[in-house]
DNA sequence: GAAGATGATTTTCA
DNA sequence: TGAAAATCATCTTC
């Protein structure tokens, strides 16, 4: 369609409108000194409209130029009051189909998961301590409560206040150049207002539209430092799950404790407190390590056996006095230093003590300790885990007044260790005595040491 | 580099 | 909820 076609459509539906436009005129005719003939409105009309055309082929700096000099003109036009009538009853009927599209939209419940993490994370929010309470949630998950992987903690602080920082300095901009853009819209149209309608109804629409557009920048922006947060998490934990070997030392503690405790090998939590503290280690790392100590103590008991003998005659030798040139001087000395003092471990280091002091006069040796306890064990028959660790000879019972735990067959009741729920389950895999074969050599192949 | 050891995690169960 | 069992992932040793 040319130029010439289009002003000619647009000439007859002014014609048209101006017939309606005629019958509220009579209103303004008063305002107007002199009623024009139908040529010369129609010529005027022409004229208006060949401006109108003029300007559409403008630039835009050239027509807010000419906007500028004429809205002067425009708005003292004797026209202007009965064109803004027609437009007043156009934008009427449109302003149904308005309020139909202006229902409040629930909150968007992906912006909610959104908020609802930052928060959680720390990043929104009010600031917990610098951003670093969900830092040190997960260090302290991480970690059992322990202050250790600090390069690790600080590292994820450090990060998580960056990404917090970046996420409010991004926030920040959002929401002044929204309100900056919005202030602009609002005014452009305050001033648009006095050439068309517009109802303070449209103007919070348009504000509630531009404020819809930046929720959905910022909704990027949330979700971008969700992404970061994430992966930030993931590689804290992945290293997390980098491992080290316990310390030797720590492990000899344990492996003493474990041995020593052969017949109940469940650490109260006060003792998994004391143990941890001797280990440098935490609690939880302690309840990790006698649960896999357990599992695979019973999965390959003739290692175990060797090892029980080992820290019977470490126990037996510690207890024996300061090291003779002959024994290892690597070998820590520690003995059930849980257990003095406590029920079981008490009752336990001190049978180590009994063994060497009243069984084995003489024996400082640690070649002829350790050939005792073997010995006294009946060797390293796989049936006599008891016997390996020199806990259950009834001669030594005899000879030091010391009663080793006797685990009595499922039914008969009555333990020497304090009673738990796990007797029952573990019975199975400590060494057992009979008690009717109190005082029978604990090599006796008839000796019911019960192995899995 | 393979194999075994070992600490941590996950799943299952009582 | 804690422990057993299975499994994973890393470390250590050879």
């Amino acid at each position: 369609m040319d130029d010439q076609q289009r002003l000619m459509q647009i000439q007859s539906n002014v014609a048209a409108m101006n017939n309606s436009v005629m019958g509220q005129q009579q209103g303004y005719e008063n305002m107007q000194p002199t009623a024009p003939t139908d040529p010369d409105r129609k010529q005027e009309i022409g004229d208006i409209l060949q401006q109108i055309m003029t300007i559409t082929d403008q630039s835009l700096d050239e027509a807010q130029a000419r906007w500028v000099s004429g809205k002067h003109t425009l708005n003292c036009h004797r026209m202007k009051p009965a064109l803004f009538s027609v437009l007043c009853e156009i934008k009427e009927k449109t302003v149904l189909s308005i309020r139909n599209t202006q229902e409040e939209e629930p909150p968007d419940p992906q912006l909610m998961r959104l908020d609802n993490m930052l928060i959680a994370e720390g990043v929104a929010g009010p600031e917990k301590g610098g951003g670093s309470s969900a830092a040190a949630n997960a260090t302290a998950a991480a970690s059992g409560g322990q202050p250790d992987g600090a390069i690790e903690h600080s590292d994820y602080r450090a990060k998580l206040a960056q990404i917090r920082q970046i996420y409010h300095t991004e926030l920040e901009k959002y929401e002044q150049a929204c309100n900056e853009f919005t202030t602009h819209v609002v005014n452009l149209l305050r001033e648009q207002s006095r050439t068309r309608p517009i109802a303070p109804k449209e103007i919070e629409r348009m504000v509630g539209i531009i404020r819809k557009k930046f929720s959905a920048i910022e909704m990027q922006l949330k979700q971008s430092t969700c992404e970061a947060v994430m992966i930030l998490r993931s590689r804290f934990l992945d290293a997390r799950r980098k491992r080290r070997n316990f310390s030797k030392q720590a492990t000899e503690v344990l492996n003493e404790y474990f041995y020593s405790h052969l017949s109940n090998p469940y650490p109260s939590e006060e003792a998994k407190e004391e143990l941890a503290r001797k280990c440098s280690i935490t609690v939880s790392q302690i309840s990790n390590w006698f649960g896999n100590k357990r599992i695979r103590y019973k999965k390959n008991i003739g290692k175990a056996q060797e090892e029980a003998n080992m820290y019977a005659a470490k126990a037996a030798r510690a207890a024996s006095g300061p090291p003779t040139p002959h024994q290892d001087p690597s070998t820590p000395q520690s003995t059930g230093g849980y257990g003095i003092g406590s029920s079981q471990g008490g009752m336990e280091a001190g049978m180590y003590m009994n063994l060497n002091g009243d069984n084995y006069q003489g024996g400082d040796n640690s070649v002829n300790a350790l050939r005792h306890v073997i010995s006294q064990s009946g060797g390293y028959t796989p049936d006599s885990v008891a016997s390996s660790a020199g806990m259950f000879d009834p001669h030594l019972q005899q000879m030091t007044g010391y009663r080793p735990v006797v685990i009595p067959p499922p039914g008969t009741g009555g333990l020497d260790v304090e009673e738990d729920k796990h007797e029952e389950n573990w019975a199975g895999y400590i060494p057992q005595m009979n008690q009717d074969d109190e005082y029978s050599d604990s090599n006796d192949e008839d000796s019911p040491n019960k192995t899995k």
